[in-house]
RNA sequence: GUGAGCGUAGCUCAAUUGGUUAGAGCACUGGACUGUGGCUCCAGGGGUUGAGGGUUCAAUUCCCUUCGCUCACCCCA
């Protein structure tokens, strides 16, 4: 026997006991956001590098160590993708979708792709729902992507373990300033604060602010809020989204401290978060990213969307899900039946019915134990002497009790019994 | 990339200070029971003990390397 192959690190297989929890949260967000007027879009999952440099930020974590960047046999660098908005926004430029009427509403449901160190929740690919709503800047978008992102977690029944974290960064009319303070303050600290910190202080002070050390805390709950140093544009947006939510009495948490790992995040920012998956605490996260289209070549078009993380969805789902087994076992006893009852199990599978057909070899005593084992409600059995009555017996299974069918009748019969259940 | 813990059958786990042929339950297949299930009993298949090397008369057990898993850091969905 030769070495079995194994799945790659940080990939898994999504087995049959798992697949209708999956399901499940797909088909709820296909609901709920077509619903709203989102409209689903495909790109592909790997584009040229570059897009992800230009449009993530060439100083991110990700682009700088977590991209999955390949060379093809053109010698042209290509990467998986780590994020799915990038790749919307250049579709969006790329086939002019921005000449429809604004605002855009597009998602995108598949796989991402990072070369991290797996954990849990954490994995190389994995997989995301995306919304996006392009060329519209006016408050109320915020509020209704948010809203759409609720509706959702309502649908799948996960909404009242999930609290909202919402705050505003600014844009570069009033960060740029914030910015200076912070790093002001942060230096007159730095005593204070972890080695880390003090490297990310210049390099990159807002992530500073959301270090989970606890000894950094009181510096981090002293430091100069974004909130007080937004512009008057910035603040008029963020209680204009805050007041919408209000109205639609979806409840929220300013978060100051919330910062997020891309670059193009301006104004709105907002993650779905939860206590009850260890480290990774983001099930969902979004922002506004007026600026980025253009930055990737397109017009001016302001834009807001989200990422909501599969894996972790799911994880907080119970595995309650018991998927529907088949209806019936088919059991002939013998070649000749097996040769009858072929097209009628063709037959009420094309109409829905969900049946399983023994082969004739067992005894039946074995396949009696096996529909037992299957759980099928019915079993079916046709032996040489019903065959040769042009008869088929129905069992019910948990009482026993069974009836006889001609033959001939037995594709209606179980067609009857497939409606009743 | 850093750190810690863990790798024995498909799954959950045993195996004495290092000691013979690595076991059990569940699951799977068959039989007891010529064509009537759930219970019971019996049997069978399935393991390079993650991989490679070392110490030893002898390694699942001790040591090293490596791979993988898990958790945390980092980062994020």
């Amino acid at each position: 026997m030769s070495v079995a192959i194994k799945a790659v690190r940080g990939v898994h297989d999504i087995l049959p006991a798992d697949t209708p929890r999956w399901q499940r949260v797909e088909a709820t967000a296909r609901r709920v956001f077509e619903a709203h007027g989102y409209h689903e879009i495909r790109p592909p999952i790997f584009e040229r590098t570059e897009l992800f440099a230009r449009g993530i930020g060439e100083l991110t974590d990700i682009v700088q160590k977590e991209m999955y960047t390949f060379e093809d046999k053109g010698g042209e660098s290509l990467t998986l993708r780590p994020e799915a908005t990038a790749s919307v926004l250049r579709a969006y430029v790329e086939h002019g979708l921005h000449v429809q009427p604004k605002p855009v509403r597009l998602y995108t449901i598949g796989p991402m792709f990072r070369y991290e160190r797996p954990q849990a929740g954490r994995y190389r690919q994995f997989h995301q729902l995306n919304l996006e709503a392009v060329g519209e800047v006016h408050p109320g978008l915020d509020a209704e992507v948010i809203a759409v992102l609720m509706e959702l977690f309502q649908g799948v029944g996960l909404a009242d373990r999930l609290t909202l974290a919402l705050n505003s960064i600014g844009d570069p009319a009033c960060r740029p300033a914030y910015r200076e303070k912070l790093v002001e303050y942060l230096r007159r600290r730095a005593a204070e604060l972890c080695q880390e910190c003090r490297e990310r202080a210049e390099r990159n002070p807002l992530r500073v602010l959301d270090c989970k050390k606890p000894g950094c805390q009181p510096v981090l709950d002293e430091a100069p809020s974004i909130l007080d140093a937004l512009c008057r544009e910035c603040a008029e947006h963020f209680a204009h989204v805050r007041r919408y939510l209000e109205a639609m009495a979806l409840p929220y948490r300013v978060t100051p401290r919330l910062v997020r790992g891309f670059d193009y995040y301006v104004r709105t920012t907002f993650e779905l978060l939860t206590g009850e998956l260890g480290a990774q605490n983001a099930v969902a996260g979004g922002g506004r990213y007026d600026g980025l289209v253009q930055l990737l070549g397109g017009p001016p078009d302001p834009g807001i969307g989200f990422a909501v993380g599969m894996e972790r969805v799911v994880l907080l789902l119970s595995s309650d899900s018991n998927k529907a087994g088949p209806l019936a076992l088919l059991i002939p006893l013998g070649d000749a039946a097996l040769l009858r009852l072929f097209p009628v199990a063709q037959a009420v599978r094309k109409q829905g019915a969900v049946v399983e057909l023994g082969y004739g070899v067992r005894r039946l005593r074995s396949e009696l134990d096996r529909a037992n084992r299957l759980k099928v409600p019915y079993a079916v059995i046709v032996g040489e002497s019903e065959l040769e009555k042009g008869e088929a017996l129905i069992r019910e299974m948990t009482s026993g009790a069974q009836r006889v069918v001609p033959l001939s009748r037995l594709e209606g019969e179980l067609m009857t019994l497939a409606g009743r259940r």
